[in-house]
DNA sequence: GTGAAAGCGCTAACAG
DNA sequence: CTGTTAGCGCTTTCAC
């Protein structure tokens, strides 16, 4: 059996005074003598005392620890966005709980229900694809627990959300295409539930107006942001009687996809269809032709996310929800080259 | 401010029957009545109640959390063995805490303390790159805290490890290049120090003799794991007055740093220089030419390591360090092409 | 200046 | 069958 690690009450027992001395002497309360302080906090770091967070916890309510859901914590896009998370939760003395929910509403729940049940003092979170209820953030917004959600987002008017500006960056990515000299503008979109899929739907269909482009709907195609299921969507538009010379996909995952297929028929990048990603992962860099890609601030949106729940969690009265928006930037490389005359 | 939510009291109040009973009646035993029993359940499934896991951890010392420490939350090797991890730990009603490294010292001991203070019942780590000295790993043996290694290693009797055959898998990318025709075959490895470093240049040196091939001092440089770093080994290597034809890298982002820079020199892979990476990750199929890897079982290295830290933790005394060690495949693509005649 | 007592939520002897 | 008591580690009145 592991032993207990030292109390105060072990520390009070060394030196014959009470807990509530030894207490007060390791926060330097004014009331308790100088030397008196001196000999508890020499013995407290002799002892490797260090004070029992489940103690304070119950006493105070409060854990310190900050619970994270993401529907998958392998991609590189939440796992950079955690990792922003950890960095400001620690520097602020908190802790992370991570669980993943893999893409599943009732995981979703399951994985909130359990997080609520270990007390942590609020959530950040990235909605599940499935998910297309909210009701299960009542509780939470009834009991004003801090709540921050990120890129995938409901409830904005009640909720503190990070995203970035989809819109504006699917627009920019169809402009793009089209000062290229590409007519034929395919996007390979998520989930339609999700609010990132319709804004960069938004996005897509302004640009295309704005370009003088009509929007065909046979080039508007959708996936569950799998590997499988995006190379799938990739085949429709290919197999369309009128191919598209041009693909955005909803992410870098999917146009790797897209690439790999457009490769496997034949077509070359960007010759015959041009291809632009989103998120801009270091392996655009690496893949041939070199993948066009919306960089996306992951460690920031990480950042960001924790400092939205710090302000709410520190606030006395529950704060007004506020939504960050984070901007993108498009990096033009080699797979949406100018098409050649 | 929150409200605390309905603890055994507020149920055993709301009941007139005292606290006692209703914690017994929670837990159906047998000395509570059938329907007492079935009245305090209805009313803590009403009123939502669930018990508070810090009274429980001050009670038992015991938190039902894991810490888990990485030199890094992004890379995709570490990101899908946390997944690993979450899983079986989930499963087991256990929760995690992750904190990254940094891939330094000093980072880890202050992790480790962290976590320890915070009273997690036990550790899953990867050393750091920096991390030389094991000293800091002295209080948690002495206190019989379950721990757990994997990849990266160090005092492997003292603690359980789950690590992979990469002697063995160095020794096969070896004979692979040779088998393909390939006759000076570099190997960019990571830090001296790391065990995985260590067993990879022996399976690779192991190789070479039995291949009969010389090792040349020269064509193995190290790297600290980094794109820069791996980037400038193989600038190193192409360098020579005697190239190499054939690159073995540590592991993946080495290979892509390394194709990226040999495709910037101009030089064709496999016809110049064939090159094998580590680990497997998707973007090996999507780089051109595809790389040939070593398939790391990466989400099974954190279940394994999570089982391992179970055993401990359910173990009434300290079991035997345990070594796991998991096979890897090799899965050869196009960058390791037998050599054209 | 310091100590005693109560309480955060819960369980486990020990009584009845 | 059920209630009382003590204690896990800590802070905070309230006494002295």
């Amino acid at each position: 059996m592991r032993k207990r690690p030292v109390s105060l009450k072990t520390l009070a027992q060394a030196l014959s005074v009470s807990m509530s001395t030894v207490s007060r002497a390791l926060r330097n309360h004014p009331d308790i003598s100088p030397e008196l302080t001196r000999k508890v906090q020499l013995l407290a770091q002799e002892l490797q005392y260090s004070p029992n967070p489940l103690a304070m916890g119950l006493l105070r309510s409060q854990t310190y620890t900050i619970g994270v859901i993401v529907p998958d914590l392998v991609t590189h896009f939440f796992a950079s966005i955690i990792s922003g998370i950890e960095r400001v939760a620690n520097e602020h003395g908190y802790h992370i709980v991570i669980r993943s929910s893999y893409e599943s509403y009732q995981k979703e729940k399951e994985c909130l229900a359990d997080l609520l049940k270990l007390r942590v003092d609020g959530i950040i979170m990235c909605l599940a694809q499935e998910t297309q209820e909210y009701a299960h953030f009542d509780a939470l917004l009834d009991a004003e627990v801090p709540l921050v959600f990120f890129d995938r987002v409901c409830r904005a008017t009640e909720v503190a959300t990070v995203v970035v500006d989809n819109q504006e960056a699917a627009r920019r990515i169809t402009r793009h295409f089209f000062e290229g000299g590409y007519r034929r503008i395919a996007h390979i979109a998520g989930p339609a539930s999700l609010n990132i899929t319709q804004e960069r739907i938004e996005g897509y269909q302004q640009a295309l107006a704005a370009c003088g482009l009509p929007f065909e709907e046979s080039l508007l195609v959708h996936c569950d942001l799998s590997i499988a299921s995006a190379t799938a969507a990739t085949q429709r538009l290919l197999a369309l009687p009128n191919r598209p010379d041009a693909i955005f996909g909803v992410n870098d995952t999917t146009a790797f996809a897209a690439m790999k297929e457009l490769k496997r028929q034949g077509l070359r990048i960007p010759q015959d269809v041009a291809l632009v990603g989103f998120t801009d992962e270091f392996h655009a860099t690496v893949v041939e032709p070199t993948l066009t890609s919306v960089m996306h601030p992951t460690v920031e949106i990480g950042q960001e996310a924790a400092l939205l729940f710090l302000e709410q969690a520190r606030a006395a009265t529950h704060p007004a929800p506020r939504q960050t928006i984070l901007t993108t930037q498009l990096v033009v490389r080699d797979s949406s080259a100018p098409k050649p005359a």
